[in-house]
DNA sequence: TTTCATCTACCGGTTTTCCGGTATATTCGC
DNA sequence: GCGAATATACCGGAAAACCGGTAGATGAAA
């Protein structure tokens, strides 16, 4: 196979032993590759400025930043590199953020490298991939994500929207056609339900019950 | 294969044709059997009250409520009950809080007999599962979730933070240590580099770019 | 060493939010 | 038809946030 064929893959992981691992791994494929291996994220955005890869091998813990806004600095630079990581960290809301980053697909350190070939095979088709534990570990929500959100009414919820947009009393009375005071007690309302003490508190928690 | 060792499933779907398009496709199949099929969310909040349910096929728009809020209900009623959306709708923000809801898989409409059946036995082997577009989907993310968000100092994410814990200037001060005075700088600062006119609009921003 | 970013701190004033109440009209389910 | 929930509206006062400035201290990079 022409070496230009191959597929590009890089590594990014602040544990040389952990690059060299991976190395003696897929050192072997006929289709790929390695093009570079770095234990920093911003020698790896440099090269990346300047050569095509197709798919990187991405830790979370890194020396000079953090694997997340990294992953999403890759996708900036170049969307169609893919972005697989590979991690220890096996906690669910770090994997949720790391796919609303950019990521194609995530896998924890100890997935065989059977599965590490597939996942690679299946991110560069253009889908998400998972290995096995971390499959398990997204279907198995905590009880924090499902803690029940109070009911808001309609008005309410309307309201809240508006608040969040950063509209003040005034300019949501004036845009529902309603008396300020009047938008002034749903706000309170809302503040109660939500048991907060201000708007902050209060966007914070709706924006994570997804209601925004 | 005795009636109860079966995999009891049930179907949520405010169309009656696709219930009974969904039947017709598992009636034959041996392991499963079909607990009932509901057009409405409540109609089956009911049901699982008093009843055993494997997993349920549920769509997201319905008349009395939205699967997404309902998938919650489900899973805080009853965890074991693996929730599988199948739907339409193919928003990845939409699939997103699906999963954050604590479905096990998402599914669209157009996914074949076979995938279907796959995705079932995947989810209540406790992973989550998509049909292959949901998977391209997830993988493709939209630009407005990678847009670049304003770089921020230790100090200023740290009392970001404390803001969205609802604490106040004077609060923060205390707790750092430092003049109110200052901390209305850094909260300043903060309102400019998001370009927003206050915290609601601040926090909003801050919450979807995953900062919190 | 000089420059640049950051952190710190202050003044004075305006706007907005927050909180304690109270109260009537409407709408929806039983 | 009758509650219950919701939506509407008001008062007054205290607290907090927001805004337009200015400016010294610190620490790291060039």
């Amino acid at each position: 196979m022409l070496e230009n064929d191959k597929i590009t893959l890089a590594i990014v992981d602040d544990h040389p032993v952990v690059i060299e691992g991976l190395q003696k791994l897929l050192e072997n494929k006929e289709v790929i590759r390695i093009a570079g291996s770095f234990t920093s994220g911003n020698g790896f955005l440099g090269f990346l400025r300047s050569n095509r890869v197709d798919i990187v091998l991405l830790d979370i813990t890194l020396p000079d930043a953090n694997g997340l806004d990294l992953c999403k600095e890759i996708k900036q630079l170049s969307p169609s590199t893919c972005v697989l990581a590979l991690s220890n960290h096996s906690e669910r809301s770090i994997i949720m953020q790391m796919l609303q980053n950019g990521a194609s697909g995530y896998l924890l350190k100890n997935a065989s490298g059977e599965e590490l070939m597939n996942c690679i095979n299946e991110a560069l088709s253009g889908q998400v991939t998972f290995s096995r534990e971390v499959k398990e570990i997204i279907a198995r929500p905590g009880v924090s994500e499902l803690k029940q959100l109070p009911q808001l009414t309609r008005r309410e919820k309307e309201i809240l929207h508006l608040i969040s947009d950063g509209k003040t009393t005034a300019g949501i009375a004036e845009e529902l056609s309603l008396s300020p005071l009047t938008v002034e007690t749903h706000r309170r309302n809302l503040l109660q339900k939500f048991e907060v003490k201000n708007v902050a508190a209060l966007i914070k928690m709706a924006a994570q019950q997804g209601l925004l």
